[in-house]
DNA sequence: TTGAAAGCGCTACCAC
DNA sequence: GTGGTAGCGCTTTCAA
């Protein structure tokens, strides 16, 4: 059994107390006690137990705010049962969670949200939003008043966010290419799907996805990329004249949603067996598919492990008394096929 | 804030300790008492805080103990490291681990390993070992004494385990079929290599791979099987010779261990072009086999969550009063290429 | 500047 | 059968 408080304090010959405002650099103790103490508490390996701190702690309970733009978008369904896993998890400890979910990507309305959050006595934050100068200074007003913030998904370049907890959109668009070069032999005449050309993890998948077709030598010609900007209907429409306009077309890679509407397009003119289908993420619509046989195969990326692992993080961080800032949390490439689907 | 014991004590006009009594269903209560109290428990929604029972069950730790058949077989290592973290994280709420490793699979040595542990003072097990008759019996022996056990790895049927912590070794098998067939598309002629015929999950492996391959209707023929025995070395030369007699393999299957040796084989003979190679699991040598090409893909089991879930079960399972047994847990079936593996 | 004590929710134990 | 109480390790508050 493992170093206590209260050993320290007899060790010491000081009270619970002093070794307690020592031990969390609180002010009014006298500096050589301070000292002392510490010199104690190291020299003693004392180790903080998880389970007292954590039942002293529901006298002020932690309430976290989570941020998705996750209306009229399927992926976030499983960041969100992420979150609520966590939330189940760790309720006897205290933890409240505050979900606020927006529809689309607009600064102002993203801005608004999260203002909500912090308004409504969030005093920690997981969100996911984009990467624009005016978030960003938003979030760092917020952090240097004192509410640590997590990026989920998508993370947020020159700020002061604790860590991020997301995928590897290079590394996912880069298998992508290195499963499809196991996969083809002949010349490839491509087109590509992307979300927005806006949205960087959409680039970064298909600048791995490219890269890697090209250190791999597959032969392939780009024949067109459109953006379906989140929309099945707008996909299939865009996908049907291309398709109509390119029957050369023999593998679509479709780097973000309206994965479904694209498959859509291609089932309609029947040309399902003679196209590679590869896409990304695993929403209930892409499983079919892949069930189906239409598409070949989909690049995952363990979207409840990024809702579970930000909010554990967050708690864990209030739990070391916000000394320990978490690392980033990369979750796995996970290739799905018919078999492994499910 | 949710219901305490306390504050049932109160409503029901009854002591705390007559409340813990009934709610643990321990006896020394008047029926028509223990009715009362259950009834406001009930209607008040009470749920246990497991803070709290994690700080009291520090009085009497938890001490779980683990055996795996890991000598001499890499493939355990993150099975032990999944072990390694789940005590890591418990550690503070009393639970300690004695991990029992054997070389090999002798039902007297695992017997005997595992009394060791029942021995040192372990109240509950975790253990990977095989599924024979006096296993079987040996083990129902220790639960019926109240030790409860949980499967990890290798599942052991009619035996009153608590639970399967493992992979699905049918769909395993499955999925490199279901891989194999987006990948080749001429006549394949196959090695399959396994480790012992006796193992059921390398021969689940096989059912699932051929399955897929029927189904699928990829033309293929059985030119050889063998089995490696777990030992690099003797399916270095086991391949070799067959390699030799048959130029005509251009594909192998590797279902079990000794998937170095068979490379090796492979290489020496400067045939890793014309050979398809698939291997089951992550060990260090296989992941760099994948990296280099040699090895076009590896299936995986997640051998780290298994050892960290069924500690983690098996500590909840004691936090539960014994009261709720935890349900199976199948980790993914996942693929692994040279662009994913790391 | 420091000590003492209460209390988080639960369990265990002793006394009646 | 039942009530009362101590204590798990920690934080916080009040008193000195």
């Amino acid at each position: 059994m493992s170093v206590t408080i209260k050993q320290i304090a007899v060790v010491a010959g000081v009270s619970r107390g002093t070794v307690d405002r020592v031990l969390h650099n609180r002010p009014g103790v006298k500096p050589e006690i301070a000292l002392h103490v510490r010199k104690i508490a190291d020299d003693l390996g004392y180790e903080p137990n998880r389970a007292g701190k954590i039942l002293a702690a529901r006298k002020q309970p932690l309430k976290i705010g989570c941020f998705l733009p996750s209306i009229g978008n399927a992926f976030f369904d499983d960041v969100i049962a992420g979150f609520q896993q966590a939330e189940n998890e760790l309720s006897d400890f205290g933890v409240t969670l505050v979900l606020q979910e927006v529809e689309g990507y607009d600064a102002g309305v993203h801005i608004r949200a999260i203002r909500k959050l912090v308004e409504a006595g969030c005093q920690a934050l997981c969100v996911s939003t984009i990467d624009t100068k005016e978030i960003r200074a938003f979030l760092n007003q917020l952090i240097d008043s004192g509410i640590p913030v997590i990026a989920v998904n998508t993370d947020l370049t020159k700020t002061g966010r604790l860590c991020y907890v997301g995928c590897d959109y290079l590394q996912a668009g880069s298998t992508a290419a290195g499963l499809l070069a196991l996969m083809a032999s002949d010349q490839l005449n491509l087109l590509i799907v992307t979300g927005s050309l806006k949205m960087k993890g959409h680039n970064d998948r298909i600048r791995g996805f490219s890269r890697t077709l090209r250190e791999k030598k597959v032969p392939y010609k780009l024949v067109d990329v459109f953006e379906a900007l989140d929309n099945d209907e707008y996909a299939y429409q865009m996908a049907l004249g291309t398709l109509r306009a390119h029957p050369e077309i023999n593998c679509i890679y479709i780097a973000a949603a309206g994965v479904a509407g694209v498959c859509r397009a291609v089932t309609e003119l029947e040309r399902q067996n003679q196209i590679y289908i590869l896409s990304h993420d695993e929403i209930e619509s892409t499983r079919q598919l892949v069930q189906d046989g239409v598409i070949d195969f989909t690049i995952g990326q363990e979207p409840k492990d990024q809702g579970y692992c930000s909010v554990q993080m967050m708690f864990d961080y209030y739990m070391s008394g916000k000394q320990v800032a978490p690392c980033n949390h990369i979750t796995n490439t996970v290739i799905k096929i018919r078999e492994n689907i499910n």
